[in-house]
DNA sequence: GTCCTTCTGGACAGGTCTGTACAGGAGGGC
DNA sequence: GCCCTCCTGTACAGACCTGTCCAGAAGGAC
């Protein structure tokens, strides 16, 4: 039931030695409500319940932010200057050919390090109940898909047709995600050539495919 | 902020009046109750909101339910019985053509009565944090998988192929409600000649069009 | 040492939610 | 009319959560 804390300051040995009466940061706080916010939802992020994660008293709270809304609209920037960021970067990465592309795009959502799938999951379940998130995140899925057709338009499909393959790679990409597919490294890389060919309509070059391949051995296995 | 509140037992003309003391039934507590989980999540499923919303004092609820999980328990065997079984019987309907296929496949999503796409998500959302959820929804998608992979493979694909190809379908399917878009059917029709050409491989002939294009037209407008 | 700033703990009031106990209202069968 | 069953309202105890107030602990500057 119970899964690994983030790291806190106070355990981190590459940070700088709290001063003072001081046991937790601001980070420490907005880390943990990230936590809550992925794995239970925005309805389940409450000051007593981190507080009681960090082992320190809602007051210390009270000092970092005005309140639960506040630490709330911090993670809520938190997500937009992260997620979409990385998906307009690898979208806009040079390629030699339309399936390197779709592999720079799918290198997003494989390294746990550039994209939080949890994260932005828990900020499109906020966003049900929530106009403003709402808003924000329809704003965000405009501009990524933006940048997908983009990339299918650089390497010569029609601009109806790029909008249409786009479509189909972010929509599916978030589906997959959607379902909290778990797979090994194996079975997904084994599957990789058949969804590159259904994404980009043409057949893999072989050395993508090599390329590829190379890429996916140095990841870690996300099955458990 | 506030939406349309399903129709009660009492205000239904179609349904027998109600006799004694009674004020609302086990199914409007019910009908209330999936509301709230496909709007505000499984956290805001509460017996006191609920009851506010029927008009009701909490003790009615203590009379149709042992508590509240019994109560949520009562919507997963609902969502169960429910939206995997349009599935399964659609993608087992007979086509002549792939294209077909694909378009009844498509047809339960459209059609508000069939799968309940918001219930879908909610219970999808609900699975993070209940483990015992989870395996019910895994399972439920495992089963709509192996439908929609029998689909392609009764219309000549190979068994890898149909596999990815079920994938990139369903997933897609998912993260397209994941983004709760809402786009004009006018809009939505002129892309799917696309999409189904993305799906399938081949492109659709022209009576599958037409067949489409009547049903299309037949549809309520879904944006607002 | 002394003061200052920074941060935390404990206590309090007020709100929401759950589950239980029990009295009583309103038809239906007789 | 009378009882019986079904259903609902009120009241209560207990849990949990929020936001505020204020005393005080623990370094840093001097």
């Amino acid at each position: 039931m119970s899964r690994p804390s983030p790291i806190l300051h106070r355990d981190d040995p590459d940070k700088p030695p709290l001063s003072g009466a001081t046991k937790v940061t601001r980070e420490d706080w907005l880390a943990q409500a990230r936590d809550l916010l992925v794995h239970d939802g925005v309805a389940d992020v409450k000051i007593a319940r981190i507080g009681q994660n960090l082992n320190v008293s809602r007051s210390s709270f009270y000092w970092y932010f005005k309140n639960l809304d506040d630490l709330l609209h911090a993670l809520l920037e938190e997500w937009e200057a992260r997620n979409t960021k990385v998906i307009l970067r690898n979208c806009a990465l040079p390629a030699r050919s339309i399936t390197q592309s779709v592999c720079n795009f799918f290198l997003c959502f494989v390294d746990p390090a550039l994209f939080d799938q949890g994260l932005d999951f828990a900020v499109r379940e906020w966003a049900r109940r929530d106009a403003s998130v709402r808003a924000r995140i329809d704003e965000a899925d405009q501009r990524r898909l933006a940048a997908v057709t983009a990339m299918y338009q650089r390497h010569g499909y029609d601009a109806a047709d790029a909008d249409i393959r786009a479509r189909i790679l972010y929509y599916m990409q978030l589906g997959y995600h959607a379902l909290d597919v778990r797979e090994a490294t194996e079975t997904r890389v084994g599957r990789i050539e058949g969804y590159l060919r259904g994404f980009t309509g043409v057949d893999p070059a072989p050395e993508d495919m090599a390329d590829l391949m190379a890429m996916a051995r140095a990841l870690p296995d996300p099955a458990r």
